[in-house]
DNA sequence: AAATAATTTAACCATTCAGTTAAATTATTT
DNA sequence: AAATAATTTAACTGAATGGTTAAATTATTT
């Protein structure tokens, strides 16, 4: 049944059952879908939802237009699947630094190193998750939900820990939130920054940005030896 | 001559002439065009160039379609014309402060006031901007052209004003650019953030946003005494 | 008052776009 | 080998969209 990713219960990217009890599809061969999805995250990404075309996604997979409705029924539901597994990547690595069991000294420390190198991995996504999640807010609720993860939880923990160890006299939502902007904003304005603050060197703007991890640990560091 | 406007040099929102010898128009009354002006703003700040539609920008302006192609040519004319009109008003508050004459501190401190005063007005800002830019970068190097501002000479100034009251070790754009992350991070990112971080509570991350402007403050000082 | 210019309107056009379909092809099952 | 199912394709449909136009209305000029 081609349609079962569907559901409104849950949006998912799941390969054909065939081709998981196949195996050489295990090898370079990517599926039909595979090919969609891919080429569809690639771009959905710099297009978002309304950007982007089914032609110029078919044709960045290098088939006819018709298999995308074939395989995912609808734009939205591709977008969906997309977004889905591209949003859970990212929290995913947030709420896993997050529910470790180090210090959050050291959490802060590990949190840096690792949202770094994923968003030099995939510059253009935490723009098009905060755009997404601008455009429908209630996609976010639904997502949440779906991965079973509460905000709640999630809040309550790190307002926990960060009191138990009197880290800091500030709302440790403010280091989170200033954490997160020094982080994700040079990679999210890039074209913009680097024009204004480096003549449009990208070299140097690659430089800057390596640069960072240290600087933004050292900076945190100093807000919380308070 | 109502395409004035459209010549490839110069992209700005001038009332019309008559307008400005009728003194009547100064006062509660708005000419059509502006009126088609601040509602393309309104439509185009909140959905982008593509997700914004012709009809929706008429149907807010209280008017027939043919009445936008007929004063700003096309989708694109009135697009840009709000763009720049906007950009030139976030980005003349920084250039003003950075020119100013108070030492570098100051400067630092005055422009937090002065920047989260008019993201908190208009909060919807900062993303249009930066998506238009991303979408677009060449439309900042014309923008940077027709303003007369040369971001060399921004960047040389900051550097050397840094530099010589000796402020930090640091790489002066670490600071900015951290600063800009911690300011515009939150409005950019809000409903993501509300949600994870404040329960989706409006009430408590607008308290949150209103405390933001000290504690800035206090953190950018803080990573400026070396 | 008449002529001219500017503004406004309803209706329309051409293109773009997501989505659909019948038929052909390929793969799988019996 | 034949039947059945899955996949693929070229062509098409209907809606949405930016843009245009002729005519009517209003404003301004002579």
């Amino acid at each position: 049944m081609k349609y079962l990713r569907q559901s409104n219960i849950c949006f998912f990217f799941v390969p054909k059952l065939t081709t998981w009890l196949n195996q050489q599809d295990n090898t370079m061969d990517k599926t039909t879908e595979e090919k969609i999805y891919e080429a569809a995250r690639r771009i959905f990404i710099i297009k978002g939802m309304e950007g982007a075309r089914m032609q110029e996604i078919a044709d960045e997979a290098g088939m006819n237009k018709a298999l995308l409705h074939y395989y995912f029924r609808s734009k939205e539901n591709l977008f969906k699947a997309v977004f889905k597994d591209t949003f859970t990547k990212f929290f995913i690595k947030v709420k896993d630094t997050l529910f470790s069991d180090i210090s959050a000294k050291e959490k802060l420390v590990v949190f840096i190193d690792h949202y770094i190198d994923l968003i030099e991995a995939n510059p253009y996504v935490p723009q098009f998750i905060i755009n997404e999640i601008n455009r429908d807010p209630e996609v976010l609720k639904s997502l949440m939900f779906e991965s079973g993860v509460e905000p709640r939880k999630i809040l309550e923990l790190f307002l926990n820990e960060v009191q138990s160890t009197n880290l800091s006299k500030l709302d440790p939502r403010h280091i989170v939130i200033s954490l997160l902007g020094m982080l994700i904003f040079p990679f999210v304005a890039r074209p913009l920054l680097q024009m204004v603050y480096f003549n449009d060197d990208q070299e140097a703007y690659n430089k800057f940005l390596s640069e960072r991890k240290e600087i933004v640990k050292n900076m945190i560091l100093k807000f919380i030896e308070a």
